[in-house]
DNA sequence: TATGACATGTAATCTGTTACATGATTAG
DNA sequence: CTAATCATGTAACAGATTACATGTCATA
């Protein structure tokens, strides 16, 4: 009965799940793909794999078919779809800016084939605004101590403002990608 | 003598204590800067601290000045200060922007008061090469992968492209800046 | 004198890393 | 047959989070 919060890597292990897999497949998505920023060690993955089963997140599956190395199945249980749900679909956060585009990246990959596309689009909206504010904050604080930095510590600042400029530009791509896409299909509905 | 790798904490505590300053000071400069990305809790700080002066990093003194409230200030060694200027002056691997650019640019916000401009210079044109490595290896990936995936995820993927080209320019303007710099300074040398 | 900010710390718990262990199956 | 790969795990440890504990000093 304790309400454990779920780290990162479990939200990605339950999108990843939407696709039904084993362990040992996670691990080559882990270490293979864009997602190699999470750990492929096995020390990490089964522990986590256990922690969401037990939370009724997943539900694993000893596979008795044909190949017979046991391999153990994993799929997302109805409470685990709608936690993975809820993650992508809460609304983005300045803090969620200030830990990194990765998690909020990772929800939004997620978002079409676990919530759909009116979901990418509010998901968009939502990022669009909390960037707007971050970025215009980011602008402050340099003008507030710029002077008493050095050269390399105030380009850095502005990298990170750059960051941010650019991360809001796609956000306004990706937002037109949408548009163009919802007229394609629904332009007379 | 264990041969402990030191965390991204550690070093951006070695880095902030070119400024002598006490756990407190540290606290309030992750809680209230854009150096918020990294905890600013009691429980990672301390023993943080503590860790680096068993490692002879920094020296803490108890101050028995004016105030007195017990107020320790730690200033780095000189083991520290050439372990600082170690991490900030290795080159820029695939790994370390894998990662993120997070402590990349901790390094370089460090680099002109710790180790100097010339070796700010290098770090860009280390970062310069690795980056221009990455991206055309994560435009290569997109190609190999983008017709099996849902718009949202190739969207997400596309962000991080257009994430790391930001970060290429901004390596170019950085650079420009110190080239300018340097003619300021030093045409007649 | 009581409240709040300053300043430091500890203990329980969780997660991840590293490194090792196990066994089944397939390729040479 | 033996080496590599598939597939799963465990144990020891390090580090972070959370929540609590302690005491000092200023001020209202």
């Amino acid at each position: 009965m304790k309400r454990q919060k779920i780290p990162s890597l479990g939200y990605a292990l339950l999108g990843l799940l939407q696709k039904p897999s084993s362990g040992y497949d996670l691990r080559k998505v882990f270490s293979s793909t864009t997602m190699r920023t999470y750990s492929d060690s096995p020390g990490a993955i089964y522990p986590a794999l256990r922690r969401l089963e037990q939370a009724g997140l997943i539900r694993g599956v000893i596979e008795e078919g044909s190949g017979l190395r046991r391999r153990q199945v994993f799929r997302l249980t109805s409470k685990g779809i709608s936690e993975l749900k809820k993650w992508i679909t809460r609304p983005v956060t300045r803090e969620d800016l200030v830990w990194g585009q990765q998690e909020i990246m990772l929800r939004f990959a997620f978002c079409e084939t676990a919530v759909g596309s009116t979901a990418a689009v509010e998901l968009l909206q939502s990022l669009e605004t909390a960037l707007q504010a971050y970025v215009a904050a980011l602008h402050e604080e340099l003008q507030q101590i710029k002077s008493a930095m050095p050269a390399s510590a105030r380009l850095a600042f502005e990298c990170g403002i750059r960051g941010n400029q650019c991360f809001l530009e796609w956000t306004h791509h990706a937002l037109a990608t949408y548009e163009k896409e919802g007229k394609r299909k629904g332009v007379t509905s």
